[in-house]
DNA sequence: GCCAATTTATGACATAAGTCATTTTTTAGA
DNA sequence: TCTAAAAAATGACTTATGTCATAAATTGGC
């Protein structure tokens, strides 16, 4: 599934594009994209883009989970958002003209296509359908960070363990929940130390299974309870 | 300035349009929107939508401050944006697709048009400028809330209290901030009376002025100091 | 398969900020 | 202009969460 080599991917049958702002392409825009696009493989930890720098295009995950992040005055990230396959990252900052306002690190191995901004910003103007999906999931994001922020105003860091966990249980599918306590905290917006403490209470209250790193729900209706509106 | 009668408001000569996303607008186009829209009289502390409630346009904000809020569990609110005059509001839920994620209340008596979905949608499908400064806008905005989050997460209510002050001295101009203590706190997210003894420790320190609900801004370059990057 | 480096875990402690109760001031409507 | 309601202010007290120090476990490179 993950290639490690920088060969070629092809849109025309790769199934994270079909989830993508990309799904309803025709065959010609597929093809298009596919004369556009160059991909890659990336390590985990790997930096994609970095808060302060100019958008060059746009980048298309193809396998694997990305952190979006800012850092704030001693430099400690705060993760905004984690994107998965098939999802389209920093296309934000392509039109607002502005730097980018966050950074993108890889946080397992993936492959990533790259499609150059003119190519990008051309696509959109000639593809209707693009544009309103684009523009959709812009307002959705924008919707989902108004939550974001009542929530770390408002809730306790209790309450928006929960709420995280269950964002990230429909990231991560199937899979456990894959991530150091460090970049957790770093979402819910508190101290690892709280952090590591509470995922033991959730534990001893069945809420929760913990591998290590990977962490299992056991049950989702308590925590839907626990994290509350 | 301040029309409370409900009568037509033009867009040709009306000020908040120019610096408004409709600004660039060519006659004819400024002509159709006159053709499309309604105005209102809004007193202080009217809602205008509510967080739940299908958008069936777009509000736009001739004269007059708006506050965007979400509600937390309890019921308390979480201000999100505080809108001035030329800024049009209400439009993400639009290309959504979803329920309005928040509300908005007039801060103070306001003038604002209404367009209506269909309208505003052809207007945007025919008017690439606009559209390009609506995407310009959502990802703008977004980067915006990226940095709130990582503020609430990451300062203390005294730094997030000197950002905020900027932001509203900003959004206020020439005239004094003008907002009770507790849409204020529920702006930087904090409890009001903790709010109150911030702002006391602010006037001593010969930060800003106070007189009752008007605020005035004494040392910018102080309050930048204190509220960090 | 070993070892250094990183991550996770735990305890002790400090404190920023919330809550509750009460008083004072301001506002707006009759 | 008066008055009731709303908003602002202040004090006393509680607590959730952060910080610092240190130990235990896990990971990944050689």
């Amino acid at each position: 599934m993950l290639d490690k080599s920088h060969k070629y991917l092809s849109c025309s049958n790769c199934e994270s594009r079909k989830l993508s702002l990309f799904g309803e392409f025709c065959e010609k825009d597929v093809h298009d994209l596919d004369e556009d696009k160059s991909c890659a493989y990336y390590k985990k930890n790997q930096p994609i883009f970095l808060e302060g720098s100019n958008p060059r295009g746009v980048f298309c995950l193809n396998q694997g989970k990305v952190k979006v992040f800012t850092r704030g005055d001693e430099g400690k990230e705060q993760i905004i958002h984690i994107a998965k396959a098939g999802e389209i990252i920093g296309f934000r900052a392509m039109f607002s003209g502005e730097p980018y306002k966050v950074s993108a690190t890889t946080l397992e191995e993936c492959n990533i296509c790259f499609i150059g901004k003119e190519d990008f910003l051309n696509m959109i103007d000639s593809n209707p359908a693009l544009r309103n999906g684009i523009m959709r999931e812009l307002s959705k994001e924008l919707g989902e960070r108004a939550i974001f922020i009542t929530n770390l105003a408002q809730k306790t860091v209790r309450e928006r363990l929960a709420f995280a966990l269950l964002i990230l249980g429909d990231i991560y599918g199937n899979e456990p929940i894959n991530l150091t306590r460090e970049d957790m905290a770093n979402f819910i917006g508190t101290a690892t130390e709280t952090l590591i403490r509470l995922l033991k209470d959730f534990k001893e209250e069945g809420l929760i299974e913990i591998h290590t790193r990977k962490l299992e729900l056991l049950n989702k209706e308590k925590l839907i309870q626990i994290a509350g509106k």
